[in-house]
DNA sequence: CACAGCTACTTGACAACACAAAGTAGCTGT
DNA sequence: ACAGCTACTTTGTGTTGTCAAGTAGCTGTG
């Protein structure tokens, strides 16, 4: 990514919201992040974050074959991960309407 | 920060958007920071940002001393950092509302 | 059947940057 | 002189994205 300092820590609360849409894998996330406007994306920056994530035990891992290729691993969302999106969800809403706020020069 | 990886590359155009507003020295940029929601931003994150800046020529420096204590050293944006932090917004802009997007759960 | 091209995941060196904690130092008031 | 405020500095640490390269299964072409 251009902007990768951007990215920190938003980046995990998109996987996870994609994970959270229903069972993916990572080759598949990648292209939904792509399709959403995350350019560039590199699956060397991605597939970290799902070991994280799993090692943090918010997502749940399966692997299973694929018609086209090597051996996929689906991810799917478990009930910590649910609660940890809402959470970030909130924090992520708190920093930006503060972030807003200064960029866009509201003094009060 | 309760968030610090959220604030990353966020707080580098933040410090840039409230030095804009006017020429302001750290203790009160961080003052400031605080008012608008960035809450327990230690001293040690916002200097280190302020001497990134000025080494990128983005601000510029000059001593004053204080009715109060030690010297000040106030800040001033420069024309380069202007552009910068136009370029910023528009960034912070881009992968916001994509992040907005996923979070929320919206399919095309 | 060799080989290109796609799918799919892995790994390791590297750098940016926020945090924590502690330090230095000037000024005011008791 | 000593506490308490203002104000900037420094050093070590951990997280996490980037880059680059590697491994490996599958399909289609010649």
């Amino acid at each position: 990514m251009e902007d990768s300092q951007l990215l920190r820590g938003i980046l995990e609360g998109c996987v996870l919201a994609v994970i959270a849409r229903g069972e993916t894998y990572g080759y598949e996330i990648l292209a939904e992040l792509e399709k959403s406007g995350f350019e560039n994306l590199l699956e060397g920056t991605l597939y970290p974050v799902l070991t994280r994530l799993e090692k943090k035990g918010l997502i749940a891992c399966r692997k299973a074959k694929s018609p086209f290729g090597p051996i996929r691993k689906y991810y799917s969302i478990t009930a910590n991960g649910q609660q940890y999106f809402e959470e970030f969800k909130k924090s992520y809403e708190k920093i930006n309407l503060s972030a807003q706020k200064i960029l866009n020069g509201e003094e009060e």
